[in-house]
DNA sequence: CCCGGCATCAATCAAAAGGTGGAAGCCGGG
DNA sequence: CCCGGCTTCCACCTTTTGATTGATGCCGGG
């Protein structure tokens, strides 16, 4: 790989120190990257990523703080001549994997990736390519192929709170539903998943990672 | 602080290459503390352990591969003069917790750790001093102090695979007992938890650690 | 423009889960 | 040795959940 006259600019954002500390090591090693900038939140990101000239923006998903990986990501990418977002996350629910790809994401990476592998998908990503793990890639097709799988957002949303351990008639007041809906909404999502019971719901869709737990 | 004779010689086990990067980078520009080796792995981390003559091992609990981290600790920490463990991960259940402490652990961080903190947890280490992160030392103050919610081993066992998603009469067949016996654990499970259905016990009791997820 | 998926609701019946109040044997600690 | 917690079980009753069937309005793609 050669060198090119302008190297591919970087911004980290990452809550934990030491990873921050790795990905500078692990990448200020390679001749045409220059990190400009490593943030612990994602409400800095954002603001960096609109002050200072950046190519690539390495994100985390889940920080400590309030604001979500994917929403500093639809921020970022929302603007004129934004730079290139790359997720990376330790998990992988599918529900991030689609969020973040939907904010506008360029990759999606997850935390064990060797660094030659990481700095592959930064150079794919500055050239505007998307960049997928391989076990995301699978995550995807597994998804596309299996279409049923798919809860819409409303199922999700009661699903999650089915997880959260509410009573179908708590979930009818906090959505502002009937029951019926939110058996309604169950049954689907049963069929869907292939199960039979809110508990067993549950367990399927935490071990898909569609919903949080 | 000042430097000893002879620095701390550390271990670091991780299965995130890029953690492995920033503990070093991290821990390196500690004049007195000497990294020795670092593993992706938990079976490298007992094998070099062993072999190399290390005060401190920092070991992650959630490898990908099949040993666990605990396991790794009470390895480590079986045979005579052996090194100090430090556990360090990211999400931390009670149940981790008290399995990294039952298997020898001297102390017990977060990775969000600030660096300070990092470098002042291995001295004390070293010292042969515990070191629990503030959080983790108060959910452990938590847990003493409210010695309702600790379940019995079959009450946990129940749980385990209420969230796994099986019926009443799954359970019983499972566990061979009769369906009775199950609704009777879960009353008790209920009250310990003070919740009042299987799926809020599932999200108390994850939410808690006390189960996996 | 029409079909299909989504989201909303209703009614009814059957099954599962939860609540209550026991009871018995076992085992370990004060 | 006796008390209390753990584990096992029973019966009865209420509430919740699941299964089925059916209906309505909305919206987006072929």
């Amino acid at each position: 790989m050669t060198v090119p006259e302008s190297p591919i600019r970087l911004l980290l954002a990452d809550d934990h120190p030491v990873v921050r500390a790795g990905l500078r090591a692990v990448l200020e090693t390679e001749p045409d990257f220059e990190i400009v900038a490593d943030v612990p939140t994602a409400e800095q990101a954002v603001a960096l990523a609109a002050q200072l000239d950046v190519d690539v923006v390495l994100m985390d998903l889940q920080f400590g703080g309030r604001m979500l990986g994917s929403q500093a990501t639809a921020s970022i990418t929302a603007r004129e001549g934004a730079p290139r977002v790359l997720v990376l996350t330790t998990y992988d629910t599918d529900a991030d994997i689609l969020a973040a790809i939907e904010a506008g994401a360029t990759g999606y990476l997850l935390k064990d990736a060797p660094p030659e592998e990481l700095a592959a998908a930064v150079r794919t990503a500055a050239a505007g390519k998307s960049a997928l793990a391989p076990a995301i890639a699978l995550r995807l097709m597994d998804r596309m192929r299996a279409p049923a799988t798919a809860l819409s957002r409303r199922e999700t949303e009661v699903l999650q709170l089915v997880a959260d351990g509410l009573s179908n008639a708590q979930i009818s007041k906090r959505l502002f539903l009937s029951q019926a809906t939110v058996k309604s909404h169950l049954v689907h999502i049963y069929s869907k998943l292939g199960v039979d019971s809110r508990t067993s719901a549950v367990a399927a869709a935490t071990g898909q990672g569609l919903i949080r737990r």
